[in-house]
DNA sequence: CTATCGTATCGACCATCATCGATCTATCAG
DNA sequence: CTGATAGATCGATGATGGTCGATACGATAG
């Protein structure tokens, strides 16, 4: 772990993670560990431009305004979203080294 | 998703999750959003043996028995993990598909 | 400038969770 | 049976988190 964009190819296989990154593993699977988010990443993925504005979203999700902002941020947050803001609309693409990164952690576990 | 074991091979690019999908892949990021459990993760993925006595856990995480034995109940009830009584000790494995199964939704979403 | 619209921030509320001490259960040693 | 040990369960507590209404900010339109 630890290169310049903080994950990277340490595996929980062949070394045992230090407190610190477990915790900043868990930071970012704590974002990837909700609902709403999880269908957000899914909707941006899932998207012919592969980027998705965030005025869509309340309706699509059943959720206010601010619940949806605040789960943006999150993602943000947690590296896995991009934004882009043009004029007034926020637009959101998906950051895929973040989440590459966590899938090979996860999957050299696995033999 | 939705197979005998659950997870399966529903992806983030593919398919837009459904509620309910979400609500359970949700879930099992949830299990591995503690660095505790993650942590725990790691120690058995790294063991020679693949495996790890649960006696061991407390003094090596600096947490009490009670904690320790929280954290790996949601493990083994988030099919992280499963379970060996061996006399009076508990022994705990990797349920590797269950990881493998996350990593490759997780990994779908990066193109 | 003013009005409007898309987002972010704030404050509050309720639910969930990590943690621990105390206690209960089960297994082994004698 | 008795004492000791591994582990689970219970109850309490403090912290974190998802949610929303109200409001503030920023950009566009007129």
């Amino acid at each position: 772990m630890n290169t310049q964009d903080g994950l990277c190819c340490a595996t929980l296989r062949t070394s045992t993670l230090s407190e610190d990154d477990a915790v900043e593993l868990a930071s970012v699977m704590k974002a990837l560990a909700d609902p709403v988010r999880l269908r957000i990443l899914a909707m941006i993925a899932s998207a012919p431009s592969g980027e998705l504005c965030a005025c869509d979203l309340p309706a699509a999700l059943e959720r206010s305004q601010p619940t949806v902002s605040h789960h943006l941020t999150q993602l943000v947050a947690a590296g896995v979203l991009e934004r882009e803001q043009r004029g007034k609309w926020a637009w959101f693409r998906l950051r895929p080294q973040r989440l590459a990164a966590v899938a090979s952690i996860l999957g050299s576990a696995c033999g």
